[in-house]
This record gives C-alpha cells, sequence and structure tokens, in this order.
DNA sequence: GACTGGCACTCGCTACAGTCGAGTGCCAGA
DNA sequence: TCTGGCACTCGACTGTAGCGAGTGCCAGTC
C-alpha cells in the first residue's frame, strides 16, 4: 500500500478536477493544471498504483481516470481541508434564516437555502418528537364525545389528534383532564412517557378514567409508538444538473428513495451529535440510492441534537463545500431554535 | 373543419394508439387494430386533413402520425367518455383511506394513493384557510409576553403561530381575550374576518386592547394575507415513466415548476364546483410545464369545494382514465371531509 | 532507484456511405 | 368516394475508416 505524498497528491488533483470538468482526467491534462513537478508518465505509474488499490478507474481502455467510491472515501477522509465559507453565504444564511414565523417557516427556509447553496437535493428532519420535551397540552372539545388534543413541544412543533371519547365529557371535565394532564407531563420528553401516562389513568378520579386511558392510548400510539416525525424536501431539480452522466442514466430510484420519508429518516435521523456524516455511493445501505452521496449532520439549540439534516447529491460531488454548507447551516438554525 | 364522423374516429384511434404505446402512429396499423372499415389510403387521406387541421403532426416525414396538444384537446372534449372506474380501483380508494387518523394523514394517503392509481405526479392541496371557517381558537401562554395562537379550522387544519405580546398578561388575562376571541370568531369564514376582527379590537376592554391588537394582527396577516396554503406532493418517480420520450428529454423544469407552491396552487388550486379541469400542454400557462398536461378538480365537504387536487403528467395521458380516477379520488375525500 | 521521453497500442467518437423499411402522397381506376 | 398501386422520403441501422486522447511499457538518464 506504498501511498506515498505524491501518490496522494495525484489523487486529490484527480477528484478536484474530476468533480470540476465531470470528464475523466487524463495524466497530461493533469500535470498541466496542477503543480505536481513530475512529468506525465510518472504520474501514469502511479495513476497505475491508484488503480491497482482501487481508488481510481478507467471507464474505457483509452479514457482518463475517474474516482471510485473508496476514492472518494480516502479524500474525503484524508486529502480534503473543509473549505471555510465565504463572506457572501454567510450572509446568505443569516438572511435567509430572518423573519421565519413559525417552525414550519424555519424548516422550509432551511430546506430551500441548504438547496440552494449546496445546488444538491437537501433534507430538514423536523425536530424529532422523540427529543423535544412537552411543553403544553391543550384539549379543545369538538363536541361532547370529541376532543381535539393540541401537544405543544418545546422545539416548537404542534400535533394535534382528535380523540373519539367514550362517553360525554362536561367543560368541567375537559379543564380537570387537561390540569392533570399538563401536572404530569409537561417538561418530560416524549420517550419517557409511557410510565408516566399510565401513571396518569391511575391517579385520575374514577369517573375521568375512561376518558383519560383513551386520551394517554391516542397519546401514546401517535407520539410515540408511531413516532411521528416528519421530513422536509427541496431542490430536487438539482438532480438534473451534469445531464444524465451522474446516476449513471436514470433519476428513477433516486427520486423513488426520496419519497419515502423513512428512507429520509434513516438517512439523516441518526445525526450524532457535532458529527458530520458523509456515506458516498457503495457505503449507502439503500439500494436505490447506491450511485448517490449523502452529507448529512445534526441539529439543535445548544449542543443537543434535535433532528438531523443534509443533501442528497451524486458521489461526484464537492465535498470539502458541500460539508462546510450543511454544518453552517446546520448551526445557524441550532442557533435560531435556541432563541425561543 | 369538414371533420365527418370517421375522421373524428381516425383521430380518437391515434390518440388512442399512441398512448398505448408511446410511438407515432402509421395507416397500415391503425386499420389493423381499429374496425375502421376502410383501407389505409383511405385513412392515410383522412390523416392528411386532420394534419392540415393541426389536429395531428407528423415528427418526421417518414414516421407515423402523433397528436398534437390541439388534437389531445378534441379528443377529451368530444371524443372521448368518461371511463367508469375497475371494481379493484373502487377498492383500492376505500381501503386506502380508512384509518386516516387526522388531517395530515387523509391529505398524505390521498396523494399517496392518487399517485398510485393514476402513475403519474399527483398535487393535493390542503383544506384552504380562506374557506374553511374558524371553530376553535385557542391561546396558550408561553412565557407572560408571549403566546401561542393555535386556531382550528372546520375542516380540520390546525395553524399556530407565536405572538409577540407588548406586556405581560395574566392568566385571567389570556383567558378573557381567548373568551373574546372565540365569541367573536368561531363560525367565521376567514376570508371574512378582518372587519370581525377589527370590531374585536374596539370591543376589548382598554387594558386588554394593546394586547388584542397584536393577537388580531398576526392573525390577519399570517393567516388571511399572506394566506397560508400548503400542498402535499406524490409521485414524481412516475416523471421518468416512459423513459425520455415525454418531456423532450429533460425533467427539470417540470421539477422545478413542481417545487413552487405557489405554481402548483395555481395549478390545482382554482377549482370550480364539480368541474374537472384538464389543461392539455401548451394551454398551461406556466411555461415550465408546456410539454406537461394537468388535471385537477376541487373536493370538498358536500358539494362545497374546500380545496383541489390533481396530477400532472405528460401530455400522452391517458385521459379518460386519469380523470375518471381524480373525480373518484376527490369524490372520496370529500366524503371523508365530510364525515367529520 | 526514481524519473523521463518515446513509442506502439487501445478504443471510443465521428463522419460517411449504403441498405432497409415504414410510411407517405398521389393518381388512375372502380 | 374509396381503393390499390407505385414512386418517393427519410430515419434507423450497419459497417468502415480515420482521428486522437490516453495508456502501458521500455530503454535511457540523472
Amino acid at each position: 500500500m506504498g501511498l506515498d505524498d505524491r501518490k496522494l497528491a495525484v489523487l486529490r488533483a484527480i477528484v478536484e478536477d474530476y468533480v470540476a470538468t465531470q470528464e475523466p482526467v487524463g495524466s497530461k491534462a493533469l500535470v498541466e493544471r496542477h503543480q505536481l513537478g513530475v512529468s506525465p508518465a510518472t504520474v501514469r505509474n502511479d495513476m497505475a498504483v491508484l488503480e491497482d488499490e482501487g481508488y481510481i478507474r478507467q471507464p474505457h481502455t483509452s479514457a482518463g481516470r475517474v474516482p471510485t467510491d473508496r476514492g472518494y472515501r480516502l479524500f474525503v477522509d484524508r486529502l480534503s481541508r473543509v473549505k471555510p465559507l465565504s463572506p457572501a453565504e454567510r450572509r446568505a444564511i443569516e438572511r435567509f434564516l430572518v423573519g421565519a414565523v413559525d417552525l414550519d417557516d424555519v424548516v422550509h427556509r432551511t430546506v430551500r437555502l441548504l438547496a440552494q447553496l449546496t445546488r444538491q437535493v437537501a433534507v430538514v428532519q423536523y425536530p424529532s418528537l422523540a427529543r423535544s420535551k412537552v411543553r403544553h397540552l391543550e384539549l379543545v372539545p369538538i363536541s361532547t364525545t370529541r376532543l381535539m388534543v393540541v401537544m405543544i413541544a418545546d422545539t416548537g412543533r404542534v400535533e394535534q389528534r382528535l380523540v373519539e371519547l367514550p362517553g360525554p365529557l362536561s367543560a368541567d371535565d375537559v379543564t380537570d383532564l387537561r390540569r392533570l394532564a399538563n401536572e404530569k407531563l409537561v417538561g418530560s420528553r416524549l420517550s419517557d412517557t409511557p410510565p408516566l401516562v399510565q401513571a396518569l389513568v391511575d391517579e385520575s378520579s374514577p369517573h375521568l378514567r375512561p376518558a383519560m386511558a383513551t386520551l394517554s392510548s391516542v397519546l401514546l400510539e401517535t407520539l410515540v409508538e408511531r413516532h411521528e416525525e416528519r421530513i422536509a424536501l427541496a431542490g430536487t431539480a438539482n438532480l438534473t444538473r451534469g445531464g444524465l452522466l451522474d446516476f449513471q442514466g436514470s433519476l428513477r430510484p433516486i427520486l423513488e428513495a426520496l419519497e419515502e420519508e423513512v428512507v429520509l429518516l434513516k438517512l439523516i435521523g441518526e445525526a450524532e451529535p457535532s458529527t458530520t456524516r458523509v456515506l458516498i455511493g457503495d457505503e449507502n445501505e439503500i439500494d436505490n440510492l447506491r450511485a448517490a452521496s449523502v452529507v448529512s449532520t445534526g441539529y439543535g439549540p445548544g449542543s443537543v441534537i434535535v433532528g438531523g439534516l443534509g443533501v442528497v447529491g451524486p458521489t461526484r460531488m464537492d465535498y470539502p463545500g458541500t460539508i462546510a454548507t450543511v454544518r453552517a447551516v446546520a448551526r445557524y438554525v441550532g442557533e435560531l431554535l435556541a432563541q425561543n
């Protein structure tokens, strides 16, 4: 595995040129465009080694070289420094995010901003309910046997559900229910609520117990069990940049994958604190995305992570720039959330 | 304009065959596949007339004929009877829509169903706020100077907004505000609220007036002025069916158009009662969709229209089938909403 | 031992010519 | 008014040839 400094420099040059031009890069062009200080022939020898090691490959015998997924991986891990954002980009981010009126607005603006800056498909997860704390529960009587439950989370998310009650309730009953539920649940994480919710039912006065049981089962079922995650998407038109060369001619699998919320959650919803995750081509577990790369990270107020965001694009991607942008956007969104 | 019955039959046959095979259809193939009772030569003469009139055209000199937008228009208006849904489709619709837990769920299920049945891109507008009535306004104190306003509409839509108050309010004040606002606004259409909201401020007791003013300006601004419409989209992967033949080689303009909520609202949000609107190719006002057709209709409980839904696809589309499906889905969704 | 210049070789791309065939337009005749 | 026949058009496909970017290898040089 004798990858000396020059071979690494060659690999870096190949990645950079290929990302820029979208064309296989040959030895001659390489020495012309980069100060490698050696002749094309030498570069060719290095290329042969790099190809043996699986970092680059030739589309056809008489073409230049193209990085493999493994080559990109090496590039990302060891050969690229994170590009600082341009002042223009910083300004764009700040301008874009001020003036958001509610969480929906924040998420929509964020996903569009991310798509625009990276010129890729952007994905933003709404703050996860599992990671949110209950700020308030509101019960709104719709009729005597129907209740709308509105849960407001500290992340700004608001979820509502219609509850069909087992029997009619008076306005006072509803007030009691509301008070009880809020006393017990406010401030607790939703993922921790199951025991609390159970206690809630047990401690209710007998005539409220059936209603409380229904209410709590709805809460558990909809907010915890089928953990209600939401996703915003933007920039799918960016998939058509670079013609059909990326994604080997068909957008279909990519578009299909992007329609599955479950898939997207898997991609960007498993963020860990202060890590930017880069998945390159084959490393991806989702078959439909084997021709794509994903750059994602978590965001949240302060150092807490409440959700993930990221971009999906061709493996032929400007990794340093994309990583920098994704991080910066996540940081700004976090600050914005912290202000609430 | 001598379009006798046979010529119309020829046009119909051309449209049907072209939609089915996606290949230009020639005179010989036509008489073989349809009982026209005449020879290819005769059909050719008819074709020449149809071409003169602008209903069909030849991609190249020695190719078969393809319908023009105008040809499709004539076909839709006069040559096609609406296809009744298959029992399987009916069942699919019913199965799909039962068990929806809230409005979000209804809309999501609907848009996926529509995409799946028509094999096209489906678009569903959330029930329009402008067409909804206020069912309840809830004010939730977040801090002494911050209020979350939750508006529940009779269509099931729930919108919330954070309000920064001009000064601190006690719990009793909030209760008063809530009562006042609900007394005045419940049951009224949002589009009719501006005068009501003004009266609300005037009638408030002096010490509540500043808070009420802030509250009502937020209500007006966010719910009425920038009329907060939402859209759900599904089935973009269907655009890749039929290779790149549809949409003249590039999905880009289509994908771009589909990202603009404003554009989509224009497409499907202007529904009129019990009409199915069909826009074919050039008839479309949005440049990016000149290569596409749109089939849309309104939906709502009973005969009221609260929103629109529809599909976007290639001009080469099974219009009778698509129209039937769009109508049927709209009707079922309307029934579902009526049950609330 | 590392690098370099030179050279033969590979192979995709483009241009060009030739053939085939689907489909047409037109015309004379029924 | 319809039909069969016929000449014509032109795209699709095939095969051939030349070009050129790029390579691998080798002998020679520092």
